[in-house]
RNA sequence: AGCGGGGUGGGGUAGCCAGGAAAUCCCAUCGGGCUCAUAACCCGAAGAUCAGUCGUUCAAAUCGACUCCCCGCUACCA
């Protein structure tokens, strides 16, 4: 028996957790660790919700609520998500927690102690309306190099050159665009270029680990490590524990993954809050316990690098990290998950509408090990039923409700030497797969045992042998049921719902994952009553396909419902610090608020946007307009120097979809700027598609302009 | 711009690190079998010059160079 630890990417506490993640760094673990407790090895598993990170404060401001509170409605909401996907940590807290907080601050103290941390006066650009330095992202300015006027703090655009806030002239601030100053901080800095050798030292021999996973991390270490600063000017984060810095807080980057360590270190905490030194040690100082990270590929230098290089800084001797599969990205339908823009399916709708066990055999086979992969509802629904209900549930449900109509309980038979055979060699390959962490490749080779399953049922057909030979078919069934025995074993750690369920229908007592993985070959008990089985897995109906697909003609065929055109409200109308035609609005669209430039300021003055209801373009892709971020477009029309805003009922809720409009897929903006919309004849505004012009409605009404335009007048 | 990843029968994918009779699995197509099973299962057929060019090699989807497309990232938003 040997101890394994499993460290899972703290997930931000700033949404609810949705299948990207699931299948890149959470189903993952859970695989590993259920096979490996099924192997009779004692698993540590932590993780806890990040509460402190950007996107939480962010946020938090949003929905209007302090930031720890929202934090704490996520992370009570992922804890039942994961839960109900069978997703089970050992420890599962949160940067809040106390414990995590007080341990942090001890590793921060041991740090400074063995001279890996030092304190560093540094200058930073401070914007005094938004009261807060800034980090080199929300500074730019003019490019030293090649005088590009957006360059940002960090590095030009333009030239590529890398860049500091100091070397940029005429500096300005991101969020409002006032001049920032510089001030002089004392900031904690972590020494890493003192740790780059030993860590090229460590990495020379992780050959064992996924190609990309390995480049990413050597081409890193190659470019040259800097020391980081560990602390920053912000008031919500765990304190320094060292005197006169109340106003500075510990780094997220620096903080969240000290959790792997924290949280081992509360699990062998008594209620008391005693530690047993040993039990945390047989983890964590025990040079035969392997850690095992688990996490997405844009985490990889954090755990390849920043990590192994705090741990060995604390010079306790502590485990460095063995391996860590880094998973690609599981894009949905070609794009990336993001909330913002509604790419995203939650967790807990999904176990709301499926069998958690049907998401995960989908995850575990499309889970994207080396390379990104693509979500589909309808690939979910096809392999669902082609491959889970139809090949696995199929050759079980056969299996039991013929036995059971025939026999009533399992015969006295003896099993099938070739099945045998088959059975041991899928138990070993799918063994090996999973201890290499290629999942993929472990659920794929347990499916062949199902599809030998069928195969040696048709072949032996035991619905003939039931009239010729009662006892042959009775070999028959007994070798399916030892088959299906072995099937509940190895898809254990994938699908652990239904595993129970078939453990349980084949007269098994217990929870399965009490059971052990040389138990698949233990015979069943021949006289075994059997119930009249259900079937394990329902068929799915495939997604409606509410349109033809759309792929047939090449061009792109002007249709209105490829745009997502919705009624949004005013609620801000700023100018914008850095052009003279355009302003900046904060517009309301229901569930979301949104922020646009427009370059009305000719044409309108502040005051009378705030409260107005607008057409906005939602599906354009997000563009910076002189360095602000626009993320759709108002539509106005124009007729010469008279430019309009399109002026929808009043009664429109803001959100609203305009008739015939669709949250259409994303498009560029020379695509948007192929569609003709313009004033119709009877003064309302609409689209020209192919040679009808189409009307824009929204509830049956008809939009106008607000200056009242005539017909012709161009809209965009 | 730089860096990283990708381009495999009609669609989606595996294989590539450790080169070897041209290739996995699912869907779609065609033909056959079976009727125990959630019209599920089983067998068979058709279909790819493995993006392109050049090179290394007895041998390349697999290694190297270049080109063309796609996608992602660009460490203070893990």
């Amino acid at each position: 028996m040997s101890k394994i630890f499993i460290g899972v990417a703290w997930p931000y506490a700033n949404g609810p957790i949705h299948v990207g993640h699931m299948a890149g760094c959470n189903l993952p673990p859970d695989i590993f660790r259920r096979y490996h407790i099924m192997r009779g090895n004692e698993v540590l598993m932590v993780s806890g919700s990040d509460m402190h990170g950007t996107p939480v404060t962010v946020r938090a401001e949003k929905e209007g609520l302090r930031p720890e509170e929202l934090a704490e409605k996520y992370h009570q909401l992922n804890v039942k998500a994961f839960d109900d996907f069978g997703v089970k940590f050992t420890e599962f807290h949160s940067t809040e927690d106390p414990d995590h907080i007080a341990i942090v601050q001890k590793l921060f103290l041991r740090l400074h102690e063995t001279g890996h941390l030092y304190e560093k006066e540094m200058e930073l650009p401070f914007c005094s309306k938004c009261d807060r330095t800034l980090p080199d992202r929300y500074v730019e300015g003019e490019c030293p190099f090649c005088h590009y006027e957006n360059a940002r703090g960090d590095q030009c655009e333009e030239c590529g050159k890398l860049m500091d806030p100091d070397l940029l002239i005429n500096l300005r601030c991101t969020t409002c665009g006032s001049t920032p100053e510089f001030v002089k901080r004392n900031h904690f800095f972590f020494k890493l270029s003192a740790l780059e050798e030993p860590l090229k030292k460590w990495m020379a021999d992780k050959d064992y680990w996924r190609p990309h996973v390995l480049n990413f991390s050597r081409m890193f270490l190659e470019g040259g490590l800097k020391d980081r600063p560990v602390t920053r000017d912000t008031t919500y984060g765990i304190k320094i524990p060292i005197d006169g810095h109340d106003d500075k807080r510990i780094y997220v980057w620096f903080e969240a993954f000290m959790g792997y360590y924290t949280m081992a270190v509360k699990w062998a905490m008594d209620e008391n809050g005693n530690l047993d030194q040993a039990k945390l040690d047989s983890f964590w100082k025990n040079p035969d316990c392997k850690h095992y990270y688990f996490l997405g590929k844009d985490n990889i230098p954090f755990h390849t690098i920043f990590w192994p290089a705090v741990v060995s800084a604390l010079e306790w001797d502590l485990n460095l990290p063995y391996d860590v599969p880094a998973n690609a990205f599981l894009k949905f339908g070609g794009q990336q998950f993001s909330k913002s823009r509604g790419v995203s399916v939650s967790i807990k709708d999904i176990v709301e509408e499926y069998d958690p066990d049907a998401m995960r055999y989908y995850m575990a086979t499309t889970m994207p090990e080396n390379r990104d992969a693509d979500f589909t509802w309808e690939d979910f629904v096809t392999r669902n039923n082609s491959e889970l209900v139809a090949t696995y549930g199929n050759f079980v449900h056969r299996t039991l409700s013929f036995t059971q109509k025939n026999f009533g309980e399992i015969p006295d038979a003896p099993l099938n030497p070739e099945a045998e055979k088959a059975i041991k060699s899928a138990l070993e390959e799918v063994a090996q797969h999973i201890e290499k962490c290629e999942f993929k490749m472990g659920i794929k080779r347990a499916m062949e045992l199902a599809r030998f399953g069928n195969q040696y049922i048709d072949a032996q057909a035991p619905w003939k042998q039931l009239k010729a030979s009662r006892e042959d078919c009775a070999a028959t069934l007994y070798t399916s049921i030892c088959i299906s025995k072995a099937l509940a074993i190895i898809f254990a750690p994938y699908l652990p719902f239904s595993s129970q369920k078939l453990w349980n229908a084949l007269g098994e007592d217990g929870q399965i994952y009490e059971a052990s993985w040389e138990d698949a070959l233990v015979p069943p008990k021949s006289g075994t009553k059997l119930e009249r089985p259900e079937p394990m897995f329902k068929k799915l109906d495939p997604p409606k396909k509410d349109e033809p697909v759309d792929e047939p003609q090449k061009e792109p065929k002007m249709t209105l419902d490829k745009l997502d055109l919705r009624i949004g409200k005013v609620i801000e109308a700023n100018d914008h610090p850095n052009a003279d035609k355009l302003i900046v609005l904060n517009v309301s669209l229901g569930q979301e608020n949104r922020q646009l430039c427009a370059g009305l300021k000719e044409h309108y003055s502040l005051e009378e946007f705030v409260g107005k209801n607008i057409v906005v373009v939602c599906n354009l892709k997000p563009a910076k307009l002189r360095g602000i971020m626009s993320e759709g477009m108002l539509l106005a029309a124009s007729e010469g120097d008279v430019v309009s805003l399109l002026l929808p009922p009043e009664s429109a809720e803001p959100g609203t979809q305009l008739d015939g409009t669709t949250k259409a897929k994303q498009i560029e903006f020379p695509d948007f700027l192929k569609y003709t919309l313009e004033v119709g004849h009877d003064g309302y505004a609409g689209a020209i598609i192919g040679s009808k012009f189409i009307p824009f409605t929204v509830d049956g009404k008809n939009i106008g302009t607000d200056k009242n335009l005539g017909p012709g007048a161009k809209i965009k």
